[in-house]
DNA sequence: CTTTTATGAATGAAGG
DNA sequence: CCTTCATTCATAAAAG
């Protein structure tokens, strides 16, 4: 059965509001609470289905691709056509985002010169440090410090580019400056080229596609 | 009450959150808020994607039955080159870049599954099995598995302390961060938001869906 | 408002 | 296992 089950935050959730009971805006308006996991669980979850409706649609766009050819007239058909189009053009903007953080100037600053410091070091205590430091200038994780310094040292370091102009064959240099480059090949060994499916958001602030998807009921 | 939009209620969550800032359970657990009305829209949200989810499996089974009537002699056709051919197209110039497995969504629905059906230990012969089988469903190889467990296994360890990308504010001031911090595992610093729950529960256990999204692939 | 860029985050793979 | 690196994706910010 297509039973979907959610029951799970659910009760969380109640067993939240059975703590807190209700809570209130500042305009007296009652709120349910949830947790940061809760509210992830749910992004997935939305974000599960829309994998599931795409592929669905994909598939059935296949299926009647190749009924055209042997044409046909059924009935649930142009049930499958009205959703199919809308859905499958929606490269529009994705729905289940999750803001990201954007660091103040002055964190930026922090950081920077924590950077510059030489202390190439990110280590994992140090990150806890600066995050604590940080936080004092505005809303900031330790994953944040973390992915800063992941992302920093990774994009300075490819700052070797358009090198290649003429003789570009000729030597493959792998390092450049860097005293400590290792490279290793990129052995191509057990890949493959696969069509994924870029279905991880589904549209639904289309409103046709809210119109098409309540007429399958 | 056709309108399925996310972004009203994202929005309005956000401009709370500003309002009040964070809120604590009993325990001190920092919580998101959502009005009553929110809540019952994101229900009906996931509601009708059940709906939907369910809809066009059953368009699909009458379809292929269908399909299978009349089209029994194509049997060289499979579905899955039939709708590969349009996610391809729809994927654009994929063919030369991808140089690292990207597990298909039906590869990862089938991993998660095994992921927390508790055999937490994917032995080497497991390892094979689970390739074979997914290998169905696209190129993999059991170095794919296994190193796909590995990741998942290390990086769902992250998810105890939640509360970390969005707004973890308020407890800045309380940043005085101790020395004895490392007395477990000071390696575990930066903590990955993880789904702290298996959102696949809610809809891949469902047995026609699955198996109707298997035969996707 | 649309397109481009910069960059935070996610993740497959390697090393130890 | 755990950490680290490289690459890719998505989006906030900037440019047009």
């Amino acid at each position: 059965e297509g039973e979907v089950r959610m029951m799970e935050w659910e009760n969380q959730e109640q067993q939240q509001q059975q703590q807190q009971q209700e809570q209130t805006t500042g305009g007296g308006l009652y709120v349910k609470v949830m947790t940061d996991e809760q509210l992830e669980l749910l992004r997935r979850q939305i974000s599960d289905y829309a994998t599931i409706c795409e592929q669905l649609v994909e598939l059935h766009k296949a299926i009647t691709a190749q009924q055209d050819l042997a044409d046909l007239a059924v009935s649930g058909m142009r049930l499958g056509n009205l959703y199919c189009d809308p859905l499958m053009t929606s490269a529009g903007p994705k729905l289940t985002s999750r803001q990201r953080w954007t660091p103040t100037p002055v964190q930026l600053q922090v950081l920077e010169r924590i950077f510059d410091q030489g202390n190439g070091t990110p280590s994992k205590q140090k990150i806890k440090e600066i995050a604590s430091e940080l936080m004092q200038h505005g809303q900031i994780s330790e994953t944040n410090v973390y992915n800063w310094f992941q992302n920093r040292r990774a994009r300075s370091k490819r700052k070797q580019v358009g090198v290649v102009s003429n003789n570009a064959e000729s030597e493959v240099e792998t390092e450049v400056e860097s005293p400590k480059e290792k490279k290793a090949k990129p052995e191509n060994i057990h890949s493959h080229d696969e069509p994924a499916a870029r279905a991880e958001d589904l549209c639904f602030q289309s409103p046709e596609i809210s119109s098409e998807l309540h007429s399958l009921d």
